[in-house]
DNA sequence: ATGATAATGGAAACCATTTTCAATAGCAAT
DNA sequence: ATTGCTATTGAAAATGGTTTCCATTATCAT
């Protein structure tokens, strides 16, 4: 049951003719599930999710338009070591807040936060214009994570 | 063939009998292999080389080497995307250089890079500190990496 | 040398992800 | 609305890196 708050096509129908993608009942439930949750899923959760309001939706359809929605950058996947990847919206309507993950080496637990995130990001910025400058490469994303133990995860010890 | 440069037992002997882990044939061939390259080896590429002097050292034990030596620190693990772990040496005699990965999402290809790191360290460290702090969360290790389109591949547009 | 048990390897199992392919649906042009 | 081209889809099968099983072997403190 995809929203529009009664504001016309979704923001980001744009991005998808630009690209020359259609617009599929598929695609738009599976983008309402990503931009409705604050957790980080996996292409398993989201196909659960909207199994529910579409039955008919299938897991193959759902990884095709993960990988689809990280290559036109709507998305941002990430690999917290348990053997499934994970994705995330990289931005929305409201404007998500860019944050890292804390990652729990032993329960797997992963902790958003967006502190250090503005000393993080000029520091990326500096580097990555001198790795573009060094190695003519062309920077488009980065990927920033600690691990270690959880609160938790350091009583049980 | 492991070598010992003719000064007694390897340097990681102590590492091991400290977690209370068995020295075996297999495992110093492949602490062997990993010291010997600089490059990012899968679990494959380990064990074919390993096959070479050892054709008795199954996969099976290059898999659990592996995540033995990530458990104690000596190695670290990496996923560039291709669907593979790859492990490095995280430290050395020699006292290998701490380095970062530039990764190309088209090609897959992987820059190490060694600039900026002390700025990365520095930045690093103070957000460890105040992430430990905030979250009770103790960190062990970190990663960073930037991905993009290499030389190469931006020719190829 | 001995014994307790950690380590091993080959085969089978696992399981997230990808591929195949025939059927369907989006959308630009009519 | 209708049509036609073709992107998209879903179900099932395939893939392939990694793990598990389990009987055998090797390590190392005693």
């Amino acid at each position: 049951m995809p929203r529009r708050d009664h504001m016309g096509p979704p923001w980001w129908h744009g991005r998808f003719r630009g690209h020359g993608y259609r617009i599929t009942v598929a695609r738009e439930a599976i983008l309402d599930v990503l931009s409705q949750t604050e957790e980080h899923l996996s292409a398993e959760d989201v196909y659960l999710t909207v199994h529910k309001s579409y039955p008919n939706v299938g897991l193959t359809t759902v990884y095709r338009t993960l990988e689809l929605l990280v290559h036109i950058g709507l998305v941002f996947k990430f690999d917290f070591g348990d053997g499934r990847a994970r994705y995330e919206l990289s931005e929305g309507p409201k404007g998500t807040r860019h944050h890292h993950h804390l990652v729990c080496t032993n329960c797997g637990r992963v902790i958003d936060y967006t502190d250090f995130i503005d000393d993080e990001i000029e520091l990326l910025g500096r580097a990555e214009k001198g790795l573009s400058d060094k190695f003519n490469f062309r920077i488009t994303n980065h990927l920033i994570q600690f691990y270690g133990l959880c609160d938790r995860c350091q009583k049980k010890t």
